[in-house]
DNA sequence: TGATTTTGGTATAGAATTGGAATAATTTGG
DNA sequence: CCAAATTATTCCAATTCTATACCAAAATCA
């Protein structure tokens, strides 16, 4: 890495703070300091520094110091992908009955019968396990709209975009076995 | 590899990402680099780039770089902050119960002394409404904790997130008024 | 308390690097 | 042969990085 601009030690930074080398509330190194044993010039680390105080993972104090906050915000939703097949179930089980009951609260006659249609789709496609997981994921979105909830709408979305090739079919297998 | 395409190049450097070769964040080499180190033109290994930022896999910047995406949501904050005191509500109400059941199995002593722990300090600061509420998150963010189970972490989170001062005093009116 | 040091905050200009774009020659494959 | 893609070259424009100097807030220490 012989080229190191003010994106690159942001990341540096970031993978050092998660990774937990610098621990909660811990001061990181001056501005100087960083500058110095980075190679890099001043303005480069404060645009680094910025970077990463954006996003809530760390405090600039001026004449203290920058402080690691980890708020979680930016590296969880890295993390996410990390989820394990099993959990995803656990958060959908977590989730689902309430939607439910939202949805009887809340949905309409049109909307029962896009559901009723997606049920259809899903029964005609268990013979194909992609488009099965497609139309089933589709379900449970329009299932989390009819709530009118847009908060339980991000939510499932969220856990919807969790899904690599490998997971969703190891998933696959933990839900048809049991 | 005789021959070597801009889509032969978008397809290696979609695996490299993937795959985490080139990790979040990360700076691809330069245009005039990856030419070179791919024995192609500076033209192909610009449609490459320009296929993969139409997936939203990258992210070209001029002057500066193409940095990996892979999950470009800048959505996160603003569309969550929008949510209404209501759908704060439901969305706690359909993890919560869940998240007990979670809890019970998968809690240890020291968690649950930590819950009394945090129950006590609620009790205490019933006069108090912010640091009740702080209390509060805390002790909502520890449930999920235990529960071991770190997308449901994550998405509890996340809700925790939401709250604008106006939106933390106007739920606690609807908490304590039904 | 008051002086000194350390820390971040700001501004500047120029050098270096990067992507953007246009062109024409060359290769490739039908 | 023709059409498309790739190559090679050149210049332009935006951004970043460097290097420096000085300012201001906070911490430290006499």
């Amino acid at each position: 890495m012989s080229k190191f601009g003010a994106a690159d030690l942001a990341a540096h930074l970031r993978r050092e703070i998660i990774k937990g080398s610098i621990a909660l509330h811990d001061r990181l190194p001056a501005e100087r300091a960083l500058a110095d044993s980075h190679g890099v010039a001043r303005g480069t680390v404060r645009e680094a520094l910025m970077m990463l105080e954006r996003e809530g993972m760390v405090e600039i104090r001026r004449g203290s110091g920058t402080f690691v906050c980890h708020q979680t915000k930016a590296m969880s939703a890295d993390e996410i992908q990390n989820a394990t097949p099993l959990e995803l179930i656990d958060a959908r089980f977590a989730l689902e009955p309430h939607i439910c009951r939202l949805c009887v609260l809340h949905g309409r006659r049109t909307d029962f019968e896009m559901l009723e249609n997606l049920c259809v789709r899903m029964e005609a496609a268990t013979d194909d396990p992609i488009t099965f997981a497609e139309v089933d994921t589709e379900f449970h979105h329009h299932l989390a709209k009819i709530t009118g909830n847009g908060l339980l709408l991000w939510v499932i979305e969220q856990i919807n975009s969790v899904r690599s090739q490998d997971e969703w079919t190891r998933m696959r297998h933990l839900t048809l076995d049991e």
